[in-house]
DNA sequence: TTGGAACTACGATAGTTGTCGTACTATATT
DNA sequence: AATATAGTACGACAACTATCGTAGTTCCAA
């Protein structure tokens, strides 16, 4: 087999969502970023150890050649997001990923456009 | 408000799932009910440990009038899936339920009966 | 050229989780 | 009654998480 998943944190997840979305960056840039929109804030130092922690892990990958160390995600989001829906199928809904899908269309707002989307793709599923 | 949702641990959640499906029960049924696929077994005092904790944490309801104590689930199950469908859907798709519905949809296998009902039940949506 | 700003490394700590052992207590069996 | 069986209570512990402080290093600007 290949690559073992890594499941990661909550604090984690923020940090990868962050080098997702804005791609390679400094411990200083996602410190401020996480730090945006929260009070209290997270000490620097704090951001800096979890992020070499995950590089230690593989969430991430380091460019260390400069003084400020660049850090990016290991793994590509989709993938990432697959492997813990996988999970989470398991855990809270013992397997069942069709009953997921129902509770998470049932409870949250869905414009026309994303029903239509979601409609598509069951067409396509069906002539399979 | 009323009632604050405890995101129940992974341990906790496979105890839940064996009060759901089988009603109020004692220690000794869900430590052998936990025990059937698994090896190595998890010991008695263990889950005994586990449930007390969680009759602490208020997700559990302990009927102690005789010697062995008897624990149901505090919350019903879809009450308690749909807060971790909402705690999940926030810190791994930073709140896009629709994205988490595609991804679940998209990489389980789904029988045709139940695409018909998840098709339904997006018919039902659209009227609204 | 030296002092401060910005980095990294890393030890420490408190809280949580999962696990179990031991002690104690109540019931059942001989 | 004496002993075995089956419960509960609870302390302990290792692993992991999130958090920070301190020490040391590098670089720039006065």
């Amino acid at each position: 087999m290949a690559n073992q998943f890594v499941k990661p944190t909550e604090a984690e997840l923020e940090i990868l969502h962050i080098l997702w979305a804005n791609g390679a960056q400094s411990v200083r840039f996602v410190n401020d970023k996480l730090n945006e929109h929260r009070d209290p804030s997270i000490g620097y130092t704090t951001t800096l150890k979890t992020m070499q922690v995950m590089n230690d892990k593989g969430l991430l990958v380091r460019d260390d050649s400069a003084r400020s160390h660049i850090y990016s995600a290991a793994i590509p989001q989709t993938e990432t997001q697959r492997n813990l829906v996988n999970h989470f199928v398991e855990s809270a809904f013992k397997g069942s990923a069709m009953q997921l899908v129902m509770e998470a269309l049932g409870n949250h707002n869905a414009s026309n456009d994303e029903l239509a989307e979601i409609k598509a793709l069951i067409e396509q599923m069906e002539k399979k």
